[in-house]
DNA sequence: CGCCGACCTATACATAGGTGTGATCCCGTG
DNA sequence: CACGGGATCACACCTATGTATAGGTCGGCG
């Protein structure tokens, strides 16, 4: 128990001073097209470097499909019998799907690439494409998705420990990270600076901060996940 | 003398507070295109919403034009006399141009515009082109180098500010804002604890962050561009 | 009811931070 | 050479922070 905990703080410090975590679990490449000859030959090119692959003739059977906590990346034809594919995009960021995405289409125009890649596509690949310019747009999806996942397993994380402090604990510690001093705090609050000491202690110990300039860049890399939720 | 600094200082904390200082200077939009026909509707569309435009018949042109220090953006033909679009806006890069970039075209293709895109052009549009559709492009790329001139000039302010310090205090203040103690900086430095007060107090001082929480902040705005010059 | 947890307060002591005064040493510049 | 700035250190003093001990209220829950 008591070493669980200082796991986990060790783990933390290091992500809030920048250390990756090497995430090196396999791949999986999403592919969503109706057409099941496509679908098949993406599934032989990935399969040929050692991407796992998984297909969907419809929009609808991905966001029906449970997506496993993995990195990865989606493979979509602009034009499906359900949705188009920039709709879906719209729809993946609304339900908070990080999973980049690499667009192709036989049909497209400049206009539809451009609104996908001001969207967040990683790629837009007109049909037919070289293998290899979709080799190397799923990889490159793949990589952003792995940095993408570290980011948010440490701001989750950090999300995490925050929410098991009081909520008297969460106001101190905002307010002292803002360079108030304990009296500053207290008198803001109305109450006294020892409470306020306490208050304190208690967040750094819960927040796994060794050193006040820890807790100062912990609130700082919460403060943007704190306007997501609420005020 | 006291007041200027007592100003820079308020200046700063503003800064480093995510507070933007309102730019209103009128913004010019840099036309690069060999068709002077189309450089004179461009500059007749801009100036219709109050925008000021100059125009450049080849890369060449911009490029060895002396840029006035004003927000703005680039609209850039993909066909030049000299050079590529793409090039050019590689080019841009390269030279530390952080302008941002609508591109249009009379002959692209979609791997065009997704490299553009991919290379931070703010908009690719077919010629020819709905003109709300170019001043769209225009004033989104406008507000965008609004937001990057307040950056940058944060940036550059804190930098000024920290080549103030003398060497030890610099390294006094990069190790204090890792949170440790003024002993084990002393420690490190092989110095004595009263010395690393003593410094530690200039570089507040002289960085004018009024708190302990400031400095670190500065510290951690400033990281990123300690990495571009040298080590 | 009795226990527990969140919250509040107080006294007291130890440690850390911040500043002023005064002083030494080195180095480069006028 | 004399002056000034950077760097170093010491003593003194005050404030701020951190923690332990001890005690109080309030509301929920078995």
């Amino acid at each position: 128990m008591s070493l669980h905990v200082v796991l986990t703080v060790r783990k933390i410090t290091g992500i809030v001073n920048g250390m990756q975590s090497a995430t090196n679990e396999k791949a999986l490449v999403h592919v969503v097209d109706d057409d099941a000859s496509m679908c098949g030959a993406l599934e032989g090119l990935f399969d040929s470097v050692g991407l796992q692959t998984k297909t969907y003739a419809t929009a609808k059977d991905f966001l029906s499909a449970s997506l496993s906590d993995r990195p990865g990346c989606i493979v979509l034809d602009v034009r499906l019998p359900d949705m188009n594919g920039l709709e879906f995009q719209t729809r993946l960021a609304q339900i908070g799907v990080g999973i980049p995405v690499v667009m192709m289409t036989g049909y497209g125009d400049i206009p539809m690439s451009v609104h996908a890649m001001k969207h967040g596509a990683v790629d837009f690949l007109p049909k037919p494409f070289r293998d290899q310019d979709m080799l190397d747009a799923v990889l490159a999806a793949i990589e952003r998705d792995r940095q993408r996942r570290v980011v948010e397993s440490d701001d989750s994380q950090l999300k995490e420990r925050f929410e098991t402090l009081s909520p008297r604990e969460q106001e101190v510690m905002l307010l002292v990270t803002t360079g108030k001093m304990n009296k500053q705090v207290a008198g803001d609050l109305g109450i006294s600076e020892i409470t306020v000491k306490i208050h304190r202690g208690a967040a750094m110990h819960k927040m796994g901060a060794r050193t006040y300039a820890e807790l100062v860049r912990m609130a700082d890399a919460l403060k943007p996940n704190l306007r997501k939720l609420g005020r």
